[in-house]
DNA sequence: CCTATTGTCCTAAGTATTTAATACAAGTAT
DNA sequence: ATACTTGTATTAAATACTTAGGACAATAGG
């Protein structure tokens, strides 16, 4: 998650653009000391999204997001809107309860 | 959380009324197949913020929501949209783009 | 072709989370 | 008072989840 969150946080600050290549799977493992199978799962979750392409052999590069791959990420939002909203019901809460703590969320 | 939903479901349905007894954490356990101590946790949550009511060796009953119970539920409340906008922000969605699918949730 | 580089799959180890088993504590009622 | 009913705490077992280790597959480039 965190992997993630630093590779789109690179691509809307503009460091990382569409066609640009990513450091490799084994590069980002030592360079954390971690395994490269974790950094491959954050890949891959991204790739599937449509936000990366992976080609074996090539690296994997920031994706231009056409027309299907918007669909994708919208679908993983809906996803987590969903489970969210599980939750809230959960607890008593309603849709409308949840949109009112996001928004009280963002003024802080 | 299935424990917890159903009991909230009750009491939305005006099933259970304030001041109504809930079925004992053992009755539940023995109904249901499951362990006394499972029925006591979705009781406990439920009473911390302020759902429920329990006393021991009388039961276990529908709290009427005072002043500080309210706060303690909007509490739980912005806990879970925290998580939920961690979890957007770790794919690249903004608070907007939530409410938005929360929205078009309501829709369907 | 053949070697190196890259992503990917599979299985096991580790870690965290949930549930169960049992014993305890407190209030109720006979 | 004493036995019973109820919720609660504590510890262990079970389960799910995450990460690691090592081998595999495909592509690139000489």
């Amino acid at each position: 998650m965190q992997l993630r969150e630093q590779v789109l946080h690179a691509i809307s600050t503009g460091s990382l653009r569409p066609g640009d290549q990513l450091p490799t799977v084994r590069e980002v493992a030592t360079d954390l000391a971690i395994n490269p199978n974790t950094v491959n799962r954050a890949y891959a979750e991204l790739e599937k999204d449509g936000t990366l392409s992976s080609r074996r052999g090539k690296g994997t590069f920031v994706a231009d997001l056409g027309a299907q791959a918007r669909v994708k990420k919208v679908d993983r939002l809906a996803d987590i809107a969903k489970r969210a909203l599980a939750e809230c019901r959960a607890f008593g809460f309603t849709t409308d309860d949840l949109i009112g703590a996001l928004k009280r969320q963002r003024e802080v």
